[in-house]
DNA sequence: TATTTGATTCTT
DNA sequence: AGAATCAAATAT
């Protein structure tokens, strides 16, 4: 099932929370590509400081003011396009940042190596994410184990005072992840 | 108009 | 620890 614009019309945490677990899809020319969502972090209102919208409504911000669950795509260190879908009621400035999925049992760690797997740029901003072309999210039924969801300090915030500090990065564990696995020699020489 | 700075990743 | 690389924000 596509996942509907009123579910990102929702506080921007409990979006954030429950879009782990949930899939990213791509698709363009006839190639899908799916992946798992494994991590996220959230960017809520003009408040908070690591949030572009803290610094006011520019051209660059402008698409987190505007209706949930369209694209904003943006470069970061001159390098790397960053996915966001825009979350709560227009006027609201918030969105999520894609940071890690799962696809085809290899783990896609990093907002940037992620939209480099999925071919997703700056020609994706102010997209509608909830039309299930080019790109979207889908909610498969599959349920998050109940403890399988911790919450860390957002990455790469340092700059923003007390709102670094805040828990609002969701990332599921993984199997690959899981402790209690120690590397034996049987496990390296398997390859 | 000039300089600084990132919601990063990869190499040394 | 530093480079790559550039648009947006900030300083001048």
């Amino acid at each position: 099932m596509i996942i509907p614009r009123d579910y990102f019309d929702r506080p921007t945490l409990d979006v954030a929370r429950s879009l782990v677990g949930k899939y990213l899809v791509r698709e363009q020319g006839g190639r899908l590509i799916a992946g798992r969502i494994i991590e996220v972090e959230a960017y809520v209102g003009t408040e908070d400081k690591a949030c572009h919208a803290s610094k006011g409504r520019t051209a660059r911000t402008d698409v987190l003011f505007g209706p949930p669950g369209h694209a904003y795509v943006y470069l970061c260190y001159g390098m790397y396009e960053m996915l966001n879908v825009v979350t709560e009621q227009e006027g609201f400035p918030a969105a999520i940042l894609l940071r890690a999925v799962e696809c085809d049992g290899r783990l896609i760690d990093g907002p940037g190596r992620l939209t480099r797997a999925f071919d997703i740029d700056r020609r994706l901003n102010r997209c509608d994410l909830t039309l299930g072309q080019s790109l979207w999210f889908e909610d498969r039924g599959e349920a998050v184990p109940p403890g399988w969801l911790k919450t860390h300090p957002r990455i790469g915030v340092d700059y923003a005072g007390e709102w670094a500090h805040k828990p609002w990065r969701f990332r599921l564990t993984t199997e690959a992840s899981k402790p209690g696995r120690p590397i034996t020699k049987r496990a390296l020489s398997r390859k």
